[in-house]
DNA sequence: CCAATATATTGACGGATGTCGATGTAATGA
DNA sequence: TCATTACATCGACATCCGTCAATATATTGG
């Protein structure tokens, strides 16, 4: 506990890190930015904001998603509602959204 | 398959998702980004990220921040491994870092 | 060279997560 | 009203991941 040396880990204070720089994170914040940073932890997932985002008028008909993804539809489903939760996507059964 | 609705998944297209809208992600490329945001997506990682940055010069001693952080020394190594190899924390036997 | 301290590695365990098949539910069209 | 299509939910399973105790491996001080 008593340093016996030089300090051995670092990491650079830019402009990126200011939310994290501010101040030391509290458990509970750090537990609400992990879940955020989840939802873009997955490969199936961040595929399918990016099928969403090609796709015309930057929507997509959940049907048109499974195949390209290659997974089965209740596993797209599965995804397509963490990214909901995550506030990521917006569904809605016809119609127009925003983000 | 053939669709019979209109479509009812949509995100936004803005900036800081150029990087998914350009293109359709590949399967490979994909899976490398979400890599590196699992190497965010852990509330562990994230505090220690914060204690480095808190502390004086941006720099810590592993020893230092066992305790803050409220895990095994184990643990704590096993954390700053996964950042160390996404490039987020830069570790050395007694130094200066960058990033 | 030896003791002490700091960090890494190993092995094990429990819980979380991605995946699928089967099934449920809601909406559309004939 | 009934069949079909689109999507969600459930249950099960395998794998991954965070965690710790125990142990190994430096590195420093005497």
């Amino acid at each position: 506990m008593t340093r016996q040396r030089d300090p051995i880990v670092a990491i650079s204070d830019n402009a990126c890190c200011a939310p994290i720089s501010r101040d030391v994170l509290a458990e509970q914040d750090a537990a609400g930015l992990a879940l955020a940073f989840a939802a873009l932890a997955d490969p199936a997932r961040l595929r399918l904001l990016s099928l969403i985002a090609n796709a015309d008028a930057g929507e997509a008909c959940v049907c048109d998603l499974v195949a390209p993804l290659g997974r089965s539809q209740p596993t797209v489903s599965h995804h397509l509602k963490i990214l909901t939760d995550a506030g990521l996507v917006h569904r809605d059964k016809r119609g127009v959204w925003v983000w």
